[in-house]
DNA sequence: CGAATTACTGCAATAGTTTGCATGTTTTAA
DNA sequence: TTAAAACATGCAAACTATTGCAGTAATTCG
């Protein structure tokens, strides 16, 4: 029996039971479990199917509202944004990326913060419009449909025209040889600008965004002056960037 | 039953009578309690729902989430705005202002338009991100908190580059004499670069901004070619607007 | 063709999850 | 205040997952 054909069967079998489990599975389709679990992690990973504990569900469709932003893993990225609050202070200029990281680090700007800060992010815009004491500049330009941001020249050329003391900056992917890189190339041109214009560059993600890369290059790692991370900064898989001299907070 | 299958069931138990409780679910499943517990608990930890002694109740929806903007009247302003939705046509050029009646204008544009839309509020820019076939231009510059739009000279530097087919133009206030009027100065200037910038110029309103005014005056009544209320276009109340030459929809 | 590479599958050892029960604590309401 | 009900915690047994490995099948490319 080919893969593609269990496939089939267990997409059907979901959709007429709402449900599959895995040792049911591997006696009807006289297979071992392990294959049927590889069977269901693949479809999982496309997004076919969750898969759960003891099997798989139907994915449910999460609702189609532009405002319902679900950000995943929330909650360790509170742990690594509560650590870079540390580095704001009143009066400062400040330059904000897009990114679920940056949005649950707006968020969580303290409400007496007094600032200004500078976004090309919809959903960091929206956030920081409710707080009372920040001065909130969206720099204009052509909307990046799905990453609900503004992209191009017109970004470019005000980001270039700004002093800021500080830019938070999100990370798509980063390794010790190539730094900062990013998947779309526009945007990695607009976050080098980002960095131009600030005295300090800092740089949040998760661990899983370590040794990674994407085609654009965005920055060495020598031009990032900190990097938070939900690791503890003597984690031993920070070890390399420690040498590079990026303070790792 | 997995894990997965009894949580959505809890659910759906939930939503059908707003509360559940432990021991009945533990009989109706066929579990233990300490199991329905721990299910009861790991659903409160993500949140969707709250746990109380003996079992757990709906969450209490947020007020205070930014993005969960709330429509006053939402049904009336549909009505309004499904007028309009005529008005538009492949390949204009639109600017559209801030604004909840034009919020809802912006979600009900169809998936098959294509146009360019300029705007500078940030809940419009988001609603319309996720359209699939319209170039989006967001203006920059300084945001006003609570309308969570741009204004200042940086915005009507922009508007005043633009040659657009159309733009749909919020009302707080209109009356024969003065025309358009606004409560903020700052609004009003944007909204007058607006018009300039527009071959045609449609306003949408409910009938109660009817013979109202405001200190700041954005047009005469002139200078709109199309006005869109919830009344009937016959309605003796549009009688003088009507004689004025503005086409009501 | 045939050697090398790649993909698939089952097995075994290890690791992690779930569940009910026993125990002791907290909460509720008469 | 007190007794019953609900709860939290630790534990053991059963179950489920992951990983590396080895054997086999399928595919590619010279």
């Amino acid at each position: 029996m080919l893969k593609a054909e269990r496939h089939k069967y267990i997409m059907t079998k979901l959709v007429e039971e709402q449900k599959v489990v895995t040792t049911d599975l591997a006696l009807a389709l006289d297979l071992s479990e392990d294959t049927i679990r590889r069977d269901l992690n693949e479809l999982d990973s496309k997004k076919l199917l969750e898969k759960v504990y003891g099997g798989a569900v139907q994915v449910t469709e999460k609702s189609a509202d532009v405002f319902n932003i679900t950000i995943s893993d929330e909650e360790e990225k509170i742990k690594i944004v509560t650590k870079a609050l540390s580095l704001l202070r009143d009066d400062q200029v400040i330059i904000m990326s897009g990114g679920s990281t940056n949005l649950v680090f707006a968020k969580l700007i303290p409400a007496d913060l007094k600032a200004t800060i500078y976004t090309y992010s919809l959903p960091i815009a929206m956030q920081l419009s409710q707080h009372p004491n920040i001065d909130l500049i969206f720099i204009g330009g052509k909307m990046q449909k799905n990453a609900m941001v503004t992209i191009g020249m017109d970004v470019i050329q005000v980001v270039s025209k700004i002093k800021a003391d500080i830019c938070f900056i999100g990370a798509s992917s980063i390794n010790v040889k190539q730094g900062l890189t990013e998947i779309g190339y526009e945007i990695s041109i607009v976050k080098k600008a980002m960095i131009e214009a600030s005295d300090r560059v800092v740089s949040m993600f998760s661990s899983d965004k370590l040794n990674t890369k994407m085609p654009h290059v965005v920055c060495d790692l020598k031009q990032l002056d900190t990097i938070v991370t939900n690791l503890d900064p003597e984690d031993a898989s920070l070890e390399e960037y420690r040498k590079s001299g990026v303070f790792i907070l």
